[in-house]
Order: structure tokens, then sequence, then C-alpha cells
DNA sequence: ATTTATATCTTTTTT
DNA sequence: AGATATAAAT
């Protein structure tokens, strides 16, 4: 009990009203996690049995933290605690209930990548020109259709639907939506979104099943409301339908998974579902300073759609914001890289209180090498997945295929994998026939005598036999035993293990990983289903690197904004503040949502507790080629009295070999070679002087100390670059004056 | 069927 | 730049 002294009066009300429907409006740090938690313990301790209470989150990081936190607050009393991302809870309840919905209870997961190849194979199979129809953009409509509960053949019906897809000049969308739908359902396979779906299906047509969830979850409770979508706030709303006992936690300025599908609407639905809903607002910040504080009102303030809430702290006023403004991507790590390396020393920190942030992941590239110079160590959260590595992905597909051999996506990575000789056209023909015939795919290959002879149907036949094998082994083993079994005699093991390359030679090891991961699930005394099926739906729905391993090491952390929601840091860096990249292009010329990359400018702010940093340059490269940039109109959007004005950069750049470069005077940037098309006449011949654009010059200055590649370490006393010859006069304290040319100079920093 | 050379496209965030 | 698709050569 005493922890509910901790509390403030509105915390402590959302923590003590655990009967009837709340939602907590929770403002940037006001403690939204510990309530969460505490009011997990405090259900606990008014009797309420771990074994009926649904918490449910959005990410897994989410998950994980909320789960840590609350075996800190109520120990083992959790273990029986429903807990997880929307997807791992209901693909488990679907899991057991599979048969109801026509599926078997081993259904695959498709990842995104599977079912991007899908699409590409069905618009391939109609003749449709996959340039008009993308498998990622007829993956973005076929997943917000389902995210709205829109079925295949509501969506033909649908005249608004279809006026869409005939403007975009693909008519053919929904016609692939239902062809898609019918192929994962033949192979025995969900996507993500599915899911989902299913689940509302499921609750809809057996009503059996959905007395008992809702007998069973008593206490319903969901974390970052304002991310959910249509279909899983009416899974939701439906558990709680009976015992009413739910509690949302959200904050409409944070709300950042549009792309997903969240809909702030669902905020305001929930008012009118449940008539007698308490609100509790939390808008005490306890996280970060006043200068911090304000800055991201001052952002906030210019959305239009944006509600009730005016966040506020009595902490201390703290630093101005610092801008730092770099000529390049790669000076501007360097500039953050020192900025941490003083920062830590004057203030005595450790590296765990630093975070990079940024838009995109491939922005850590820039990010890494800077710190790796300065011997900084760091942990990237994000990026691509262990699970997502080619070789990994291999030995689960055979592992998948096993399961379940109807599993196109994984047949097709397979098949040929290692060489068996067996071609995309061989491919392509079987699942044209098992789908012409009516039959699945695995009734064609495991009877490929009855409908073709020659040398590639024995090698098909040869394949049949092997997975016959496998699934004898996985009915009598454990995972780990079958995945090794497997991974030995379906040849992978050796191919990589012949490999001697510097890759090969890690792609051993990242299989040799995975295995060890298996023993570890199956040794595992949480893990009560040791079965193959049971790890591969678990790791189907691990889609970011995890990061268990060095949490405890002292480290920088890098990852970008959407990831790093829910977390703090006292020093918070957030690099490419640039337009275009951020707010991002594509954000603003497709969806038009400007308002939602503030929020996430704004996510990003309130991460910091005493210290940020913006960062943003000039030249950046992109697809290989360097680009200028401009700072991004967010910066304007501060209220400047909490921001310093933009540092001046050193005016060094890096180049390819590591060494830095000073940039003098320089003409500017090379512009990319016309790309000649034929049939048109050949462009200007490629001049030096007529390929250089304009572009932001920044001068070398007095002061500097260098190390020149040549006569060694020095100060600048002066530069003379008056001649405007492509060459700078510069004079140095102990090597005299040296006339240094072209655009680069050849200069160290020190 | 497989290997190699050439052209094209990528350009967000996560389950 | 790097990944991936297409075309040509083996």
């Amino acid at each position: 009990m005493n922890y509910i002294d901790e509390l403030n009066e509105p915390q402590r009300e959302a923590v003590m009203t655990i009967n009837g429907p709340v939602m907590i409006i929770a403002g940037a740090g006001s403690g939204k996690t510990r309530v969460l938690t505490y009011r997990i313990a405090y259900l606990i301790e008014q009797g309420v049995d771990p074994f009926n209470i649904l918490s449910l989150t959005f990410t897994n990081k989410a998950a994980r933290e909320m789960r840590k936190r609350i075996e800190k607050v109520a120990g083992t009393n959790a273990r029986n605690l429903w807990m997880g991302t929307f997807h791992s809870v209901f693909a488990r309840i679907l899991r057991s209930e599979a048969e109801k919905i026509g599926y078997t209870s081993n259904f695959t997961i498709y990842d995104t990548d599977d079912c991007k190849s899908l699409i590409k194979t069905i618009v391939g199979e109609m003749q449709l020109d996959d340039k008009v129809y993308k498998s990622s953009s007829v993956l973005g409509r076929i997943s917000s259709a389902k995210n709205k509960l829109i079925s295949p053949r509501e969506y033909v019906n649908n005249a608004i639907l279809r006026a869409d897809d005939e403007s975009a000049m693909r008519p053919k969308l929904g016609e692939i939506y239902k062809i898609y739908q019918e192929r994962c359902f033949k192979a025995g396979a969900m996507d993500f979104d599915d899911l989902l779906f299913n689940t509302n299906i499921l609750f809809r047509d057996h009503l059996d099943v959905l007395n008992k969830y809702q007998n069973r979850f008593k206490y319903v409770m969901v974390d970052e409301f304002q991310d959910t979508n249509l279909s899983q706030y009416l899974i939701t709303r439906k558990l709680a339908a009976r015992h009413q006992n739910i509690c949302v936690v959200g904050d409409d300025a944070q709300s950042i998974y549009a792309f997903r599908g969240a809909d702030i609407q669902n905020i305001l639905n929930f008012e009118k579902d449940y008539p007698d809903l308490k609100v509790v607002k939390l808008e005490e910040n306890y996280r970060s300073t006043q200068m911090i504080v304000k800055a991201a009102n001052s952002i906030i303030s210019h959305n239009k759609a944006q509600l009730r809430k005016s966040v506020f702290t009595s902490n201390e006023d703290g630093a101005l914001i610092t801008l730092l403004k770099a000529s390049s991507d790669n000076e501007e790590g360097k500039l953050i890289a020192h900025a941490i390396f003083e920062d830590k020393t004057q203030k005595q920190l450790v590296y765990n209180n630093f975070a990079i942030l940024y838009r995109t992941n491939s922005q850590s590239r820039s990010m890494e090498e800077a710190l790796r110079k300065l011997s900084i160590p760091y942990r990237i959260v994000g990026g691509i997945s262990f699970y997502q590595r080619k070789e990994v992905k291999d030995l689960i597909s055979y592992l998948r295929y096993a399961m379940n051999h109807n599993d196109e996506e994984a047949l097709k990575r397979i098949i040929n994998y290692p060489k068996r000789g067996i071609g995309d056209t061989t491919i392509a023909k079987i699942i044209l026939f098992a789908d012409e015939q009516g039959i699945t795919l695995w009734e064609v290959i495991s009877n490929i005598g009855k409908f073709m002879s020659g040398r590639t149907a024995d090698l098909i036949d040869q394949f049949s036999i092997i997975i016959k094998s496998f699934k004898l082994i996985i009915e009598t083993k454990d995972a780990f035993e079958a995945a090794s079994h497997i991974a030995k005699v379906s040849g992978i093991l050796k191919e990589l293990y012949d490999d001697k390359t510097v890759e090969g030679l890690a792609r051993y090891e990242n299989i040799q990983a995975l295995l060890n991961a298996i023993k570890e699930y199956v040794d595992s005394e949480e893990n009560e289903d040791k079965s193959l099926g049971a790890f591969l739906q678990e790791i189907a729905l691990v889609t970011d690197a995890r990061d268990d391993k060095d949490a405890d090491d002292d480290k920088v952390t890098m990852m970008t904004i959407h990831s790093s929601k829910g977390l703090e840091f006292k020093n918070v860096y957030i690099v490419g503040v640039e337009e275009d990249l951020f707010p991002s292009q594509m954000m603003i010329s497709s969806r038009e949502d400007l308002e939602e990359e503030r929020r996430l400018f704004y996510v990003a702010v309130t991460r910091a507790e005493t210290k940020l940093t913006l960062s943003y340059a000039t030249t950046r490269y992109r697809f290989g080629r360097l680009k200028p940039c401009e700072p991004s109109r967010f910066l304007t959007e501060i209220d400047s009295k909490y921001i310093s004005t933009p540092q001046k950069s050193s005016g060094f750049v890096d180049s390819e070999d590591g060494s830095s470069f000073a940039r003098l005077k320089l003409g500017g940037v090379p512009k990319p070679k016309p790309t000649q098309t034929p049939g048109q006449m050949a462009a200007k011949p490629y001049t030096p002087s007529a390929n250089f654009a304009p572009s932001p010059t920044a001068d070398l200055a007095g002061g500097q100390r260098i190390e020149h590649q040549k006569f060694g370490m020095g100060t600048i006393l002066e530069v003379d670059n008056s001649g405007n010859d492509g060459k700078a006069k510069v004079s140095f304290d102990n090597f005299g004056e040296k006339t240094l040319l072209l655009s680069f100079a050849k200069l160290m920093i020190v």
C-alpha cells in the first residue's frame, strides 16, 4: 500500500478507480507507466486474480518494459497476468481456437516480406503491371482495409473504395485483395492484420468463445490507446462488454501510428461508448526541465487537432536547447559524438544517460561511425531484426514448411535452397497447377509422379521425401532436436559451412545462434509449450532486434523516434532535423499529414530529462548522392526563447578513407552526371567546372587545431581564399604558409 | 537451370 | 550506395 503515497492526486485516482470504464489522458512524462503498473499491483492487492487481468500494449518493447516493472512491484503474483502486444495475445487465442474459423492451430504468420512476395506472384499471375500494382502499396491498401474490418467481399462492393482505386488507376485492387486472402487461407497463413481481423471474426461468429474470454478477462487495460486502430478497438470493446472494467491510457499528442491505421477517433468514440466513463488527466510532467516542457508545448500548439491538456512541470528551468549545424551527415555524427563526450565528462554522467534519436533507421550509420572513432560504446535498438536475416529466414522457412506443408511463401524460399535444380518456372508451374486444380500445394508436391514425369519430377519427389522425414522428426522430438536435424539434413548447414568468406562465416554463426535460441526456448521453464510450432509462433511476432543481451552495459542508445516512445534519457540528441527528412517527404506528399510528424517531433523532444540537442546537416548522402538540405520547419516553430542560435559547424567533412578534410572555399558539390537516355542527343560534355552545383561553403577559420597530412600538427592563423582560383593560402603557427588546392584540403582535425 | 552483367528502383515509422 | 529485377551468356 505504501506505493500509493508516492502518487499525486490524479495519479492516485487513476490507480484506485478499478471498477467501471476509465480513460486516463496522460501527458508526456506524467508517470503513465508507473500508474499502469501500480494499478495492476493494486488490483492484485484488492484480491483480483492476475489470471483475470488482461493488459495490452502496442509494441514488444512496451510489453517487456511493463512486465519488468510489474514484476518489481507485484513480484511473482504477476505470473499469470495476460500481458503482451495485441498481436501476441490474440495470436495465442487464435492458436487455441483456430479450428473454429477454419484454420489449424499450426497456422503460419506471414511477415511483411512474405506478404509482399505473395502479392507479387498474384499480380504476376493476373498479368498486371507490377509497376502500377506495387507490392508495397497494394499491401498498404489491403492492410488498411483489414484494420477497418472491411472484408474482400465488402471491399469489392464498396463504391467509395472502388472509386478511389479507379482514380488511382488500380481498379483490380479489390480482386487482388480477394485472391490474396484466399491464398493466405489456403496456405494456412495469417498476416499481422489477420491476427486482429480474425479475432474479430472469431468473437463475432462464436459467442461461446467470446463468452469464455469475456468471463475470463474481468479487467482489461490498454496502453497507448491513441495508437489503436478500429480492429483493435472493437476487440477490446467486445472483451470488456460484460464487466465494463476497461481502462485505457493514452495521449492524443503522442499518436504516431496513423500509418498503421491508428485512429484518434477511438478516443472520442470511447466517451460515446461508455457514458459513465471516468476521465482522469495527468498533466504534471515529472521528467523534464521547464525549458524542455515549454518548448514541447510550443511545438504541439501548432497542431490544430489537439485537445484538452496543458502539460506543466515544477522542475527547474534547465538549460537552453542546443542547436547544432553540420555541413554533412558525417560531420553531424562527429559533432554529436564530441558533444556526448563533452557532456559526459562535464556532468559526470554515464553513457546510459544518452540517446540519439532519428527519423529513419538508415541515419544510424553516420552516427555509428562517429561514435566508433571516439570509442564511445553504443547500442542500436531496432533496425534489421535477427529473424529477418536471410540465412535465419531460410532455416525458419524450413521449420515453417515442416510444420505446415501448405505454407506457400516458405516453400518458395526453400524448394531450391540449397540448389536442387528446381527453378523459378517449375515453382510457378506447381503453384498455378495447384490453384487450377483446386488442390493444395502439398497434394501436388507429394504426388508429383501423378502429374508429371522426367528429371524435374524426380527432383521434386526427392524434396518431398525429405519434407516427409522432417514431419516425422517434429512429431517425435522437441523443437531443438527437430531444428538441428532439419538444419543438417536440409543441407543449409553444409552450404554455409562451405562458404569460407567472412560473410559466410557470420551466416554460419547466425544459424548456430538461432539453434541456441531454440535450445534456450526449450530449456526455459517459462515456456510450457515446447513444440516447434509454439516457438515459431513466438518469433513470428518478434520483429524488433532484441537488446536484452547488453541491457546492463553502459552504452549510448540509438534508435528511431518511434521506438523511443515511452523511454526517457537525461540527454537526448535529435539528429537530422531537416526538411523532407523530418518532417518526412513521404508523409507530406502522400498523406498530407504534417500533424503526425509534428507529434513525432513532440515525442522526441519529450524524451529528454535535462538536456536536449537538435542537429541538422546542410548536405546529406541520399541514394549515394550528396544532396543539399534545409533545416526543418519544425525548428522555426520552437519559441526562440528556448533554443540557442545554430552553432557554426567546424567546416570539416569526412573522406571515404576516414581522414578528415577541411572544406575551403569550394565551388560546390558535384552534380550527378546526366544520364543519357537512348535516342537523345548527348548532353554537354562533362567538365568539372560546369558540373559543380552551388552549395553552402564552410570556410576554414583561424584558431582551428589541425593535422596536415604532410606537415603534422598545427594551428591555423589565417585563411586567405580571396584568389577564388580553387586555391587557398593558409598560414599555420608552426609550418608557415601553405597553399592548399581544390575543393578539399587534406587536413586532419584533432 | 544457373551464373553473370546490366538496369532499375529505393525515399518512413512497427506488429 | 545497396538491394533487387531483368537480360544475356554460360
